[in-house]
DNA sequence: TTAAGTGCAAAGGCTTTGCAGCATA
DNA sequence: TATGCTGCAAAGCCTTTGCACTTAA
């Protein structure tokens, strides 16, 4: 972990004080390629500070999402996924057979979207979209045995 | 309810006994217009059977969720939705204002799938794709105040 | 100093499961 | 009749909350 200036770097947390665990759940966060989930960033968490909370992590991760820092993203059924928000948009391709998660980009669903608000009236102000498969690895894998 | 021939209506639910709360919750998830959960589903249910079990709907739910006969969507971070399986590929808008759940169909997500596999060489099996923001309905009554 | 955050433990939802009795095929 | 389903209640997850203590600013 390399930091130069709190004060800079965790300046997205308007208003709210700085708290050593604010700061290590963040860089978690940063430094993740980005798919965890409350228990495994807390798992990851307690590694550098065994006293942590859970509660800590979970009233945190609807601060950030609060503020608008993280996005919450559904990959499974069962959990949701946290990840850093960037600039750019970008979606998910979840793998049935290995479970890795590859995220890509797309100008089409920006086309999409001013299709579907032309047609329907309804003003979209967030996209989300999942898409399930195989990816090439296990593709290639199968194909080899 | 109408219903004329139970052996072909409910033969869909393969190898299993069709009993009267299969038949009953496939009946509302049919006329349903489509963003029932789990509890929703049984209060609609215990309507038409006053001791139907709250464990019955969540197997059997999942029952026909394996058999393919029900698609599970997320459509806001809390619940599952469920709806009876159509052919057609559709997608979901959820309106933040006034929660209505709306479904549009378009042949522009096709295109988007064939590109992310041409690039990328993941095979689609399944896209889901969530829109949020304000329908038109909300828009307009809006401008009215 | 003081408003806000933290840890802990308990409580709240939703979902699943064990079990005894019952019903479908 | 026998397998499998049902209702009930209890247990299991994940997440939230109340409370007393601690801390950032």
């Amino acid at each position: 972990m390399r930091m130069r200036d709190n004060r800079k770097q965790y300046s997205e947390i308007k208003d709210r004080p700085t708290t050593p665990q604010r700061r290590l759940l963040l860089d978690i966060l940063r430094q993740d390629e980005g798919h965890l989930d409350a228990r495994g960033l807390y798992r990851r968490a307690i590694e550098k500070d065994s006293s942590i909370s859970l509660a800590t992590v979970y009233r945190n991760l609807r601060m950030f999402k609060d503020l608008g820092l993280i996005e919450e993203v559904r990959l499974d059924e069962a959990r949701c996924y946290y990840e850093i928000k960037r600039s750019s948009n970008h979606y998910h391709m979840v793998c049935r057979s290995c479970g890795r998660v590859t995220e890509f980009e797309s100008t089409v669903v920006a086309d999409l979207i001013s299709e579907v608000q032309r047609h329907s009236g309804f003003e979209v102000t967030r996209a989300e979209l999942y898409l399930e498969g195989r990816c090439c690895r296990c593709t290639d894998s199968e194909e080899d045995s």
